[in-house]
DNA sequence: TAAATGTAGTTGCAATTGCAACAAAAATCA
DNA sequence: TGATTTTTGTTGCAATTGCAACTACATTTA
């Protein structure tokens, strides 16, 4: 899913040339450790080449919400991701990231291949965005559930699938309270809609 | 806002040569009509000429949800919303609408300006879902309302604003129910949060 | 490997929210 | 302009949700 990168199709020489003129940063960070804080101002583009990361805002109440899952390939920064207060990206695995200026990499938007896949970064950014916005569109904790489970009941054939969280950090993704959706998960379970063996579900009916 | 457009600093004379190009077909549209539904497997980008449109859903239980307000020189279309199931453009006024094909578009996606505009437009996009993210990832009708309102508050000088909706509507932007939300409003009315003059609103503090 | 930390699973209770059902006001239409 | 439709404003009540507080289990870390 996340084979396409910025620089598909480009080689690696010339991805190397590329990456000189665009005065790249290699940057290693430790699991757990802040990646960025409130890009805003720092106009900076981010690209993770190694390991995993989120992004994440804690708001007034010191609630954590998860705004997206960074994989390896996955960008982030200011174009793509609207950083905004509060807002950082944190490793979840020791990562290894390359920082670009924005303004170098507009100046040097020439190469078609490169605009092709900013393009389709740009696309898959909003496709993900959506994907989230119908699901915390759902008025209930049980229809956010739902909703989120069948994306990835679709993705795989027999409608089983391993959540990519924990539940924990589920319940930051869904913007809901853990204990809540626990207990609406096991309302799930009683009412034959889900299976659940730890992080393996199988969606029955929906 | 939304002066910025595909076609802004490339001549009349060359913006229609392109057009011409793109195959572009115009179309008008009476208010509350639908202006495309489901566009998934269309891959058709769509421009407003004129007037204004909603993207909305209508979910299994009835519900809608705005999804976004589309304004003069809004663009909308697959790589732009991902306008999955469910999903309608409905005119919220009289409409004319440019529609390109996608396949068309990525093959004349050599004008240096053209190729700016529409990172500036996808960029644009992106910071228009993250906004609405922000709102809905808050717990609380009280919270997703102040979160709005400030957003709108920052807009303007002096903290008051237009609401750019109806009641009715503001409460499936948010989704939320209506009455649940007037109540609130009332309260952070009560509480001095708020003053409201139908739909001017003043943002005291938060 | 023992201790410490993080995650999963529960529950009671209070607060918030959605639903249904109105009446009144405003906007639109014929 | 008068009739019709839409929007606003309200309320009681039931359902859902968040919060706090635990226990049990799993995973890291020293």
């Amino acid at each position: 899913m996340q084979e396409q990168t910025l620089f598909s199709g480009i080689s690696p020489k010339e991805t190397e040339k590329l990456l000189r003129n665009l005065n790249a940063k290699k940057m290693i960070f430790k699991k757990d450790r802040t990646i960025a804080t409130n890009l805003v101002h720092i106009n900076m583009i981010g690209i993770i080449i190694e390991g995993t990361a989120n992004i994440e805002r804690y708001d007034y109440n010191g609630n954590r919400s998860i705004i997206e899952k960074l994989e390896k390939n996955a960008v982030f920064g200011e174009i793509f991701s609207r950083l905004g207060n509060d807002v950082s990206v944190i490793a979840t695995s020791d990562c290894i990231v390359l920082f670009i200026e924005y303004d170098d990499f507009l100046k040097n938007l020439k190469n078609a291949n490169l605009i092709q896949n900013t393009f389709q970064m740009l696309s898959s950014k909003i496709i993900e965005l959506n994907k989230r916005l119908e699901i915390l569109s759902k008025r209930s904790i049980r229809d956010k559930l739902l909703t989120y489970f069948l994306i990835l009941a679709n993705e795989s054939p027999n409608r089983t699938f391993l959540l990519p969280f924990t539940y924990t950090d589920l319940a930051d993704y869904l913007s809901v309270d853990r204990s809540a959706m626990m207990r609406e998960i096991k309302n799930l379970k009683e009412e034959g809609f889900l299976i659940t063996n730890g992080k393996n579900i199988t969606l029955i009916s929906y």
